[in-house]
DNA sequence: CATATATTTCCATTATTCTGGAATTATCGA
DNA sequence: TCGATAATTCCAGAATAATGGAAATATATG
């Protein structure tokens, strides 16, 4: 994973808003949530909400499906798993050290 | 671990140059490295170093430890390991999932 | 086909962040 | 004490991001 793309990802995180809608989908599994129950537990604008699920996405850390008039948005758990590993890439300089264990890898096409 | 405060780590965390002063650091152990280190190894001004340094401690990713006319930096793995605790809550809903195991904890007072 | 619903895109305003030169503070060594 | 070095703070211009109303797109249902 390259550091500018990782940045991107973080970056993304960073945001209160942004940070609650991804942890609402982590929590919500594979099947994820469309964008209107989103937009009802957050009580966001839908301008405002679309906005912040096209940033999630265009880093890849959320993917969306569509079916029929909704789209249902979830958490890419790989690309969680990716960005959580490069955090700790090389870390300690040596010291005792255990790296961080793959997270919710199972279902995933790897 | 409040939301707004792992949003401010993670927007810390999402610029490519605080990403590459913290990587510097989280490489570099507990002894961390100083101010002119860092700026000399990332071709950083001074001042644009100073900016994001203080960044990334307000947030507390990064302690600092005034060493004579030196100032060392170093990565605080505990919050690292709570942020990565924090992305990771209560995931998956229920489906197989493995939580992210701590990372680089020897040493720290917890 | 007409209407209702889900979501996005457009757009303009507002707010925030980034950058680096110059001045400042602080420490070291002679 | 004086000059050199380390790092920060001040400042202002430039760039980027966030917000939400209104219009547009797409799908479902009667």
């Amino acid at each position: 994973m390259e550091l500018n793309s990782a940045a991107d990802s973080l970056a993304a995180l960073g945001h209160d808003t942004r940070l609650a809608i991804y942890r609402l989908l982590v929590q919500a599994g594979t099947e994820g949530l469309n964008a209107g129950v989103i937009s009802a537990r957050l009580a966001l604008a839908p301008a405002t909400l679309s906005f912040h699920l096209a940033h999630l996405t265009r880093t890849g850390l959320v993917a969306s499906r569509p079916d029929g008039r909704f789209i249902y948005y979830s958490a890419d758990y790989a690309r969680m798993n990716e960005l959580l590993g490069f955090l700790t890439a090389n870390c300690c300089a040596g010291e005792p050290c255990v790296t961080a264990a793959p997270c919710c890898l199972e279902g995933e096409p790897a």
